[in-house]
DNA sequence: CGCCAAGTTCACGTAGTCTTGAACGCGGTG
DNA sequence: CACCGCGTTCAAGACTACGTGAACTTGGCG
């Protein structure tokens, strides 16, 4: 797998090039995004994007883009390209500029759970079709021992047992996300919200 | 992240090197366990070599994992050890030979659930922590706008509920499993099961 | 119509991961 | 005691994904 802050090291080195003059927080935030989302299978610098749209509550333009976040033209080009085909991040016409302006939607995480979806689930299913397809050939191939394919059998449960573990946790995360997201559009309520569901983290390490 | 079938290619490639032999159904199987546990994370062959142990229900030497699915020495000593490592597959030593042989344990699932939860939750408790950290310093620093500090506090509350999502998603995935292993267990059972999971299993183990 | 800036595309370089294969250590056997 | 097979380790190679930067296309404006 990818990155996975394994090490023990910092996530933003504390003395690195500073994000093109970023404020710290604002690098702090954007790298954090930056790494989430990649954890959920895209590229850490859409998570960055998005989330210095996000931040700022402005419009951006693809230059703009570049030195904050230290990226090439192309690069920025093919990241809010992506991003706007999830529907995360839409182009507008800024009144002064002739240039495109990028600003962000909200529902960063209706994309990862859609996209998840399509996705994993996929994937999943997959995996089932050809576990089911070894079970086909072996039984009806000869000599092939009755415990063999019990195991198979057994695999296969397996398989359903991941799926449909998968997808409770999208369901559930659907929920969980939809009742923020009346948070993420009610400024304030996040604030009030700060009571519930602490939530403590246990540490534990092996 | 990582491969992902993503592409339409079939997944166990038609005109590829047979396994060194393998029958086919087994090869589908393995390869197909290859994948899902390089879906969480883990090798490609880490899965492949415990799906062989796990499908023939006999431990296996090193050599005879290397030409079956075609891996060299050292490939085959390191994915050995982590899977020792991990508890999911264990050494014996075969009565006739001198070498040593593998056998796969059934807990594969748990290893998964426990690493992921070791892993992935640590990740996103992290990347909890940062969002903290950076509303902090943002706070505590001169001239950030308010609405801007009420978007960081909004990230915050989204990384939460990712972390809490996941925390079902593993609750109810070590369920489903719990109610699985029983089937693992008890040959026949695959068989008896097939409609629903009974719920009541014997807890082992750690 | 042609210019210039913004945007897009693509071959290449780079970084990171996984696998290989050779060198080494160990233990048993003739 | 030397030999030989098995297991381990590690540096080098293969492979893949990502970002870069230069070439190219597009669109607005004089």
């Amino acid at each position: 797998m990818k990155g996975y802050g394994w090490s023990d090291a910092p996530m933003v080195s504390p003395g690195d090039p500073e994000e093109g003059g970023l404020p710290r927080w604002e690098s702090i935030a954007v790298e954090a995004v930056g790494h989430v989302i990649e954890f959920w299978g895209f590229k850490h610098n859409q998570g960055r994007v998005w989330a210095l749209l996000y931040l700022r509550a402005t419009a951006m333009s693809a230059t703009q883009l570049e030195d904050a976040l230290g990226l090439s033209k192309g690069g920025v080009s093919m990241l809010v390209r992506d991003l706007e085909r999830w529907g995360v991040v839409h182009r507008v016409r800024q009144p002064g500029a002739g240039a495109w302006h990028y600003a962000s939607e909200t529902d960063l995480v209706r994309m990862v759970t859609r996209v998840i979806e399509e996705r994993e689930l996929a994937f999943l299913s997959r995996i089932r079709a050809e576990l089911t397809e070894a079970r086909r050939v072996a039984s009806s191939a000869p000599g092939v021992a009755r415990d063999r394919l019990a195991r198979l059998e057994r695999m296969n449960s397996l398989a359903q047992a991941a799926e449909r573990a998968l997808r409770v946790f999208l369901r559930t995360a659907r929920l969980d996300v939809r009742s923020m997201l009346a948070t993420f559009r009610d400024p304030g309520a996040a604030l009030r919200a700060r009571g519930s569901a602490p939530l403590s983290v246990p540490q534990q390490k092996s």
